[in-house]
DNA sequence: AGTGTAAATGAGGACGGTTTTCATTTATAT
DNA sequence: ATATAAATGAAAACCGTCCTCATTTACACT
């Protein structure tokens, strides 16, 4: 039984041909965060023909069981990632649209300590940074 | 002449009864965040018949002015707030949607430099941090 | 004040991403 | 194998926002 099987088992889901192949769309990809509609695209050109409500429908679930995360861009369409366990937020170039994660413990620290003062019992947070990125910069003075 | 006359005035825009309507609703509002349908209502209620359409172009107009800014929240809908010239972020209650603000330079400055290691030239950043507010915790237990 | 002209408005439709509906197919327990 | 609940695909519905276009309005110049 394939790893991909074992995970929709765990979590919860019936294994099917939609979910075992946007999983498998979602691990193989070379771009780590990609909207529904990429991983439909990217379904078709696999030769699968799933539709594109089932790619939405499925990808919630698996947001539902913790097999990936939603990244809810500023004004835009959702972006979608396998989820590793392990807490970070995101650099978005606005010209090519390339996304970049980082980790910062003085920022996750603050955070808590803001929400504390404010009497905020903190259940999550969203950071994004928008801005230029290095090959964007280089390309088009 | 009335403040919102030459605010309109100095930020190029043609003094209208629509502009000067959603300015005061802006201004007198008990709330300071409020979405465009919060506005399109508000105005109703004053009973001033000024389509939603007229609301979100005057919206996106006092924006690209610098009257107003726009957070964009969590997949939902704009909410729009009088620009004061000082930069802040947000805390969002879950429960009642209530939003208070704050400011704190140590996040700022991990933000600048975050970019920096990255090669970004950062252009803004969006940070919200999402919980429970006091009032909601002591409710509803 | 009256007139001309460009700009603003209102109504309704278009739009784009996402979700729902419902008839059909499929996975899984027995 | 069979029964049954769950999943799927296609199309329509949804929702916030924006656009189109005919009509109205503000403002500059008499
Ligand atoms: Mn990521
Ligand atoms: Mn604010
Ligand atoms: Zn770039
Ligand atoms: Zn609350």
């Amino acid at each position: 039984m394939s790893a991909e099987r074992q995970d929709l088992r765990k979590a919860g889901l019936k294994v099917t041909l939609p979910r075992l192949k946007v999983l498998e769309i979602l691990e193989d990809a070379e771009l780590r965060h990609m909207s529904a509609e990429d991983v439909y695209k990217a379904l078709l050109e696999t030769g699968e023909e799933i539709g594109l409500a089932t790619v939405y429908r499925v990808l919630t679930q698996f947001e539902g069981a913790g097999l990936v995360s939603r990244l809810s861009i500023d004004g835009g369409h959702a972006v979608f990632e396998l989820e590793d366990g392990a807490h970070h937020d995101h650099l978005l170039c606005v010209k090519c649209n390339q996304i970049e994660e980082f980790v910062d413990e003085v920022i996750e620290q603050r955070q808590r300590a803001i929400a504390a003062e404010k009497g905020f019992e903190m259940t999550e947070h969203s950071l994004y940074i928008y801005g230029i990125c290095k090959r964007c910069q280089a390309e088009n003075n």
